[in-house]
Parts: structure tokens; C-alpha cells; sequence
DNA sequence: CTACCGATTGACT
DNA sequence: GTCAATCGGTAGA
């Protein structure tokens, strides 16, 4: 049992997904929570996987920068669906991720700024070079595999394909509980519950800067933005 | 169809 | 810190 145990956490110990349940809450702290869970992506190609370090909420009310404060479109209409599906939308040639919180009809979602990469570096590092429009001078650091929205896209393969995906199903494209895997050190067995949460406002947005919505671990060296701003 | 905007990133001062 | 490439979504003719 104990020797289970071990061989478990060589490889990835937990990736069963989170219910839908955990996404139907308020959307603060579903962001909250969802710091320290595994974002997982298995295509023909292999498994990427990710501990999830940054994110930020957006508010079904009162919240301008959220692409639903205008009503609902054929772009955000994912957001009007029932939480814990994906939303995929383009900015700038580029793809990045939210989980739809709160219950059906209720228009927040909570966008996946920055992953810590634990399995398929290799994938990721192939996948952030090839389509790169402007080369870069050399292939991504470790770092910077999946630092930042879009980057973690790439990295991940997501791209509006995945726009809707039920995120609960544990295949293609899931979270899953936290995770014990790899060997990162005490950064990987961090608590999220626990103290070590900061608190910033939103990356940007041109509104709404009175709001501080962004959630990220202290001490990650895979959060897109360490400091406030 | 065209025009405009942007929850970004990479390059540069 | 600043700047703009670049293209999907959206609104409007």
C-alpha cells in the first residue's frame, strides 16, 4: 500500500477532475482555489501538465472588463452556460483560458494566467517554438513555457477548438485536485488554502482598476507578473 | 463586405 | 519602463 503510495508520486498522483460543483460558487473564491490545481491537456501527442500559480476572476456584475458586462454574444456565450466548461476567446492572434464559475446563466469566469510545468516540458517546449510568430532568439526557458495566458495556451495546445469544453469530464482537457507529483520542491506541495496568496489588480484591463482580482502564489517563479502591476 | 478594438507578447529604450 | 505586430470577434454599412 505504502510502496502504491510512492510509485504514485513518482508519476502524477491525483488527476481526477474537480466537479462541477466546486465551480458553481462565487467566483473569487473558485479563483482562489483553483491556485495549486493541475491543469491537464492529453492530445494523441502526449500529456501536459501544469500546477496552475496565477489567475483572475471576473464578475458577473459591476465588472467592465469582464466580455460579458455588455450582454450576451456568440463570443462569451459559454459564460451563460452551466459552470465548469472552458472558455476559449482570441486576443491579439492569440488564445487564452478561463473555467466558467457560479451557476447557469450567471456570466463570470475565472482566467488561467500562469502554470508551473510538471509533465511534458519536451511537448511544451516544442509547441511554444513552433509557433512562435516571431522567433524567439532561443527556445523558452523552463519559465516561460507557460507564463502568461497565451503562452500557457500554446503550451498547452488549447486554442478555440476547446471553446465550451466540459472541463469536469477528466479527458482532453481538465483540473484536477492538487497535486504531490515531481519534484519541485516545497513549491509544489504548497497549500493554497494556506497563506501565500497575493492579491493584485487585473493584468491589462483598461477598467476597472479599482478592482483587485488577481490571485497568484508568492515565491512562484512561473507567475507571469511577481509584483502588483 | 470594411473598420475598429483588444483579459498579449516579444522586442526595444 | 514603452511600443506595436497581428488577427479573431464584433458592429455596422
Amino acid at each position: 500500500m505504502l510502496r502504491r503510495a510512492m510509485v504514485d508520486r513518482v508519476t502524477r498522483v491525483e488527476s481526477r477532475p474537480l466537479p462541477r460543483a466546486f465551480y458553481e460558487r462565487d467566483v473569487v473564491p473558485v479563483a482562489r482555489q483553483l491556485l495549486g490545481k493541475l491543469l491537464v491537456r492529453q492530445t494523441p501527442e502526449g500529456v501536459t501538465s501544469g500546477r496552475i500559480v496565477e489567475v483572475e476572476a471576473y464578475l458577473a456584475r459591476d465588472d467592465p472588463a469582464n466580455h460579458a458586462f455588455c450582454g450576451r454574444t456568440r463570443r462569451n456565450a459559454v459564460m451563460f452556460g452551466p459552470p465548469g466548461h472552458a472558455y476559449v476567446y482570441a486576443i491579439h492572434s492569440r488564445w487564452c483560458l478561463n473555467a466558467v464559475t457560479e451557476p447557469e446563466g450567471v456570466p463570470s469566469a475565472v482566467l488561467i494566467r500562469a502554470v508551473e510545468p510538471l509533465e511534458g516540458m519536451a511537448l511544451m517546449r516544442g509547441r511554444r517554438s513552433a509557433r512562435s510568430r516571431r522567433r524567439p532568439a532561443e527556445a523558452p526557458g523552463e519559465c516561460d513555457l507557460a507564463r502568461g495566458p497565451a503562452r500557457l495556451c500554446e503550451a498547452f495546445a488549447i486554442d478555440r477548438t476547446l471553446n465550451g469544453w466540459d472541463l469536469t469530464q477528466g479527458k482532453v482537457l481538465w483540473i484536477a485536485e492538487t497535486t504531490i507529483a515531481s519534484g519541485r520542491g516545497d513549491a509544489a506541495r504548497r497549500d493554497p488554502a494556506a497563506p501565500g496568496i497575493l492579491t493584485a489588480p487585473r493584468v491589462g484591463v483598461t477598467s476597472a482598476h479599482d478592482l483587485s482580482l488577481r490571485f497568484f502564489l508568492a515565491n512562484s517563479a512561473f507567475v507571469s507578473r511577481p509584483g502588483p502591476r
